[in-house]
DNA sequence: TCGAACATCTTAGCCGCTAAGACAATTCCT
DNA sequence: AGGAATTGTCTTAGCGGCTAAGATGTTCGA
């Protein structure tokens, strides 16, 4: 479609990896914070994003750990009230995991700050460029996905 | 600025905790494939964004692991080629983390295919608009790195 | 010059992860 | 229907990285 000066892509690159670095440290600072390792919260995460509740096996292919791992990731969700375990009516050898919704709100604050950011920045564009930068994200993210999951 | 309506936030919102879902798989699979656990390609990759080399403390600091940590991370990367350590001569107790260029263009394909996903995302804007979404990203990155790292 | 402060490394102990196998439920095949 | 194979989760042993505390070596200030 359009073409592009190399300079272009550098810094595209460059904004690409420092987002990447500021989302691990976000990403393990919220961990902390709710008292869960970086593995749990990033399981809760995937829970949490997911249509339906997903099931123990299902959280150990999405998330790369094993079954015996997230067996463990699991029993501390629970005990720390986010998820808990519900046996598969259907498959009764399968272990669903429902987000508790309620203890989650507690946790709303940690968010709180990210959103205003984010607020505050989309503040300083018109409604037409908010739609090209939605436009972008949608396509980046969609690429993006491709991309990583087929590698 | 501008006024927005809700809506345009929880979509942001979603794009947001998408992005940052991937970013967290991607740093994971390169991590992976280069031979390294998470925690150590995050500190190389600090390494390597940073200005000049690094000390291990300052790594400790950026990284938030304890100094012990460090010391075997630094020693798992430097048995894999991927820095030297280096004795700050004007303060001896100092060891510099000297990140060896060589040994990183062995991974150079890793991001190719991200790379190319860039490039394919950003020719579907014309100029106009690529400039409008760096203004978004750097504003973003800007914004949000305060955020983050004032929580 | 000597003690305090500093930067890194070492060590012990803990905890999460993997791999392998146990157990329970389901599906398949005849 | 009934036994074997498959599937889904949990259990366990062993490994390795993390933290905290202290050891070692270096610098700085009085």
């Amino acid at each position: 479609m359009f073409d592009m000066e190399p300079e272009v892509l550098e810094r595209f690159t460059w904004y690409m990896r420092e987002q990447s670095a500021l989302t691990i440290m976000f990403h393990t600072k919220v961990a902390e914070q709710m008292g869960l390792s970086a593995t749990d919260e990033k399981c809760l995460d995937l829970a949490m994003r997911a249509d339906g509740p997903l099931t123990a096996g299902r959280i150990a292919e999405l998330s790369g750990l094993s079954t015996g791992a997230v067996t463990g990731v699991i029993d501390r969700l629970e005990r720390a009230g986010f998820v808990r375990r519900v046996r598969d009516p259907h498959d009764r050898r399968k272990v669903l995991v429902e987000v508790t919704a309620g203890d989650l709100a507690k946790f709303a604050h940690l968010f709180e700050k990210a959103q205003q950011s984010l607020v505050q920045v989309l503040s300083r564009f018109d409604p037409d460029e908010i739609e090209v930068i939605e436009r972008y994200l949608q396509l980046q993210i969609e690429t993006f996905r491709k991309a990583v999951i087929n590698t």
